[in-house]
DNA sequence: ATGTAC
């Protein structure tokens, strides 16, 4: 599996130029040999392939949960210079903004006890999930560009939210640069019914305990203490994201050979920065990353009243700490050999890590750094970890997102069946809940890398610090 | 991930 490549590093594995014709850089992954097991040959052949596009910086990156995805692989992370340097929506992911945020409760387990079925079917009534969930929300066409514009603020100023929650948010809820205009009549029809919605897929809305704290002085400051029961939302832009890409990525085919540039996939489709193609994808990737912080917005909102309704706690018991993309491109300033210069740092299921007093960390987090999620497959432990200087200067301040796949879905329905899975998890305290036992299978923790052992690697590695794990009690999912 | 196929 690792034929041809380097390793310079406990953890760190260098794709030496040549891999793949073309490469303009080398690429660099993060992996423990435990994971190096189940590392795809055709991952590392995409992270290669991102070597050859114009503009890249430095290296093609991919961290501990690296697999095949669309063009780039997931896990991937690469930065584009301002001149030279490409957007690609392959670099993104359909999915644009899929997100985490992680709240916490004033509530221990054992406040929960004998009401957690309860509380999960209240939560299961109150947040729409699956493929075609629709909204209770009444949005206008109108509201709709007011949300791909202010992003998490427009749910705020409905009431479905405070002011703090902004601050807790990647960029405080909304990115720069929004462009309705790059949103085609299809992507706004299917995301004004579906604002306020989970989805499906691994998207899920988990309650959780804090099982245990790994570092005291940054769960302080972050709010979190052993045993305190959270809950985590991880969805994204629904079928607006997937519309706009599915738009661009059209577009972006076509200005491939109008600029000239060479690709070994046409998944990698791209167009420079400074081109009307470039610009209207990343206006049009903006207005649905504005789109998914908006909806996980709405979502917490609506888990926030089921819980202080059931258990008599105050809205503002419930502290959100924190919420961040996982996939998405950035305008970023990082230092580039000593000197402070502007990227655009594409993160295709990677997390912003960025550290201590890096700017864009909020004023209460900055000795600490970003918190970080990293949500669990069902069933399994997700983490709460900080962002680390080590990661500004390695990876553009990026960390893993998560347990990547290792069963498509078509196999795991095969192999997994969904109804023993929900009598397993019952049988161990974990009460799930979706639309269907099929969608569970395809969803179990067995189809999935240990969540553990990536989040153990990028620890070791340095680029982000373990704070808390945190174990299931409940889930709903699509 | 996704009105799970143009």
């Amino acid at each position: 599996m690792l034929t041809g490549i380097n390793k310079i590093g406990d953890l760190e594995w260098e794709v030496p130029i040549g891999y793949v014709p073309d490469m303009r850089v080398p690429g660099r992954f993060f992996l423990s040999r435990t994971l190096a097991e189940t590392l795809e040959e055709g991952a590392v052949r995409q992270l290669a392939n991102v070597a050859t596009l114009p503009g890249i910086v430095k290296h093609s990156l991919a961290m501990p949960d690296i697999h095949w995805g669309y063009g780039f692989p997931i896990g991937g992370v690469a930065a584009f210079d301002m001149t030279e340097g490409v957007i690609s929506p392959g670099g993104v992911g359909f999915d644009i903004n899929c997100g985490v945020r992680l709240i916490t409760t004033p509530l221990t387990e054992a406040d929960l006890a004998r009401r957690k079925r309860e509380l999960i079917e209240r939560l299961f009534d109150a947040v729409p999930t699956g493929v075609g969930a629709k909204s209770a929300l009444r949005v206008s066409n109108k509201d709709l560009s007011a949300v791909m514009v202010d992003g998490a603020r427009w749910a705020v100023e409905r009431g479905l939210g405070t002011e703090a929650d902004l601050v807790r948010c990647e960029g405080e809820g909304a990115m720069p640069g929004a462009d309705p205009d790059a949103v085609s009549a299809k992507a706004r029809q299917r995301g004004v019914p579906q604002l306020g919605t989970l989805g499906a897929g691994n998207h899920f809305l988990e309650v959780q305990v804090a099982k245990e704290i790994v570092d005291p002085e940054a769960a302080k400051t972050f709010g979190i203490a052993e045993g305190q029961v959270c809950f985590m939302v991880h969805c994204g832009s629904r079928g607006l994201g997937h519309q706009v890409a599915t738009d661009h990525l059209r577009t972006l085919e076509g200005a491939v050979a109008k600029y000239g540039i060479r690709l070994p996939d046409r998944q990698l489709a791209c167009a420079p920065l400074d081109s009307p193609e470039g610009r209207a994808y990343y206006g049009g990737m903006v207005c649905a990353a504005n789109y998914a912080w908006a909806n996980r917005q709405v979502i917490m909102h609506e888990a926030r009243k089921v819980f202080a309704h059931l258990f008599g706690i105050d809205y503002d018991e419930m502290q959100l700490i924190y919420d961040v993309a996982h996939n998405v491109a950035k305008f970023e300033r990082h230092d580039v050999d000593g000197v402070s210069t502007e990227v655009c740092v594409h993160r295709k299921g990677a997390t912003r890590a960025f550290g201590p007093g890096a700017e864009g960390v909020p004023s209460e987090y900055a000795a600490i750094g970003q918190p970080v999620i990293i949500p669990g497959s069902m069933g399994t432990s997700s983490y709460l970890l900080h962002g680390t200087t080590a990661a500004m200067q390695k990876t553009w301040g990026s960390t893993c997102h998560g347990a990547g796949r290792v069963l498509s879905r078509s196999k795991a329905k095969k192999e997994v069946r969904g109804k023993e899975l929900r009598e397993r998890l019952a049988g161990e305290g974990i009460v799930v809940r979706a639309h269907s036992d099929t969608a569970l299978a395809e969803e179990a923790p067995a189809v999935y890398k240990p969540s553990q052992e990536v989040v153990r690697v990028v620890h070791e590695a340095g680029l982000s610090h373990i704070v808390a794990r945190l174990e299931p009690l409940g889930v709903i999912k699509g």
